[in-house]
This record gives C-alpha cells, structure tokens and sequence, in this order.
DNA sequence: CGTTTGACTACGC
DNA sequence: CGCGTAGCCAAAC
C-alpha cells in the first residue's frame, strides 16, 4: 500500500495525538512540524524512513484540521517561519497571535529556535503515553574535542 | 469523472 | 538567505 504524503494512514488517531501533544506547547514558545512527527512513533506498516519522509506534512494537516482550542499558532516549519498557506489571512492570524505571547520575529519573518524552542515535553509525561523524545530544534552544541 | 489542491523537510546552488 | 526539487494520495469541486 502507498502511503500518501499528505495524512496518515488512520487521520483520526494521528490527528488526536499530534492535538495532544500541541496542546502542551507553552504560550510564547514554538514547535515545528517535524518536531512533533518525532514525537510520535511510526505507525504500524510504516517504515520508519517513510515515516521521517512523511510524517511533517501529516501533522500539517493534523494542524490544519485543528479546532481552536489547540494553540495551533505556536507550530511553525523547521526554517522557523510561518508556513505559508492559500489565505494569507490564517498567517497574518498566526503572527499575531503569536507577537501576543511575546514572540518576535526576525526582518525576514523568522522565529529564532535559540530563544523560542520549545523542549518538548517533560520525558516522563512522554512515556506514559508511549511517545518519543523530540529532536532538539536548537542547534547542536560542536564536538568536544578530546 | 477529470482536476485541483494541499500548516513539510532536507539538500543542492 | 532565497529558490527549486523530490515525494506521488485522496477529498473537494
């Protein structure tokens, strides 16, 4: 069976787990797409490269599909800006809603991860609920050299 | 029933 | 930093 890039195989069970873990995002702090993909494990019958191919743009339409009462302002794309969408509208929406919880953006629109990423969250709230650490959105400290 | 239309990301220039 | 590319399904029109 193809997997399609844009939802997953089961929308309604991706949808409530991605929701779940959004809505533990703090105010003034901001996640990304793959960010919370890491976080969830492959689907059964989903390799996992299929899985880290795919999976961002299944949590875009997770997000998409979002009611409001998930903070669906603070999930912005791995480049740390607001991804882009057919009404302009929703994006001016996102930015303001986020410039309201104190997040600031860059000339060029963008969200410094450096200041602004979110963790993830706590390990053991993660396990409990058979869930996955997130791959840090901060750059990675260099090698330390022996 | 054929077309259109999608909240992504890593990578190369 | 910005721009283009691959990936290749399915619901809404």
């Amino acid at each position: 069976m193809a997997l399609s890039q844009f939802h997953a195989p089961d929308p309604d069970a991706y949808n409530a787990l991605v929701w779940l873990i959004a809505r533990q995002i703090p105010p003034g702090r901001v996640s990304t797409y793959g960010q919370i993909a890491s976080m969830i494990p492959p689907p059964e019958g989903v390799a996992p490269d299929a899985y880290a191919r795919l999976s961002p743009r299944w949590v875009g339409a997770s997000m998409r599909a979002a009611s409001d009462d998930v903070p669906w302002q603070r999930v912005i794309n791995s480049q740390g800006k607001i991804s882009p969408r057919g009404s302009g509208d929703a994006v001016d929406e996102q930015r303001v809603r986020l410039e309201a919880e104190g997040v600031t953006f860059t000339p060029q629109g963008r969200v410094d991860f450096e200041i602004y990423a979110w963790d993830g969250p706590d390990p053991a709230w993660l396990r409990e609920r058979h869930l996955l650490p997130p791959r840090s959105l901060r750059k990675k400290p260099p090698a330390k050299p022996a």
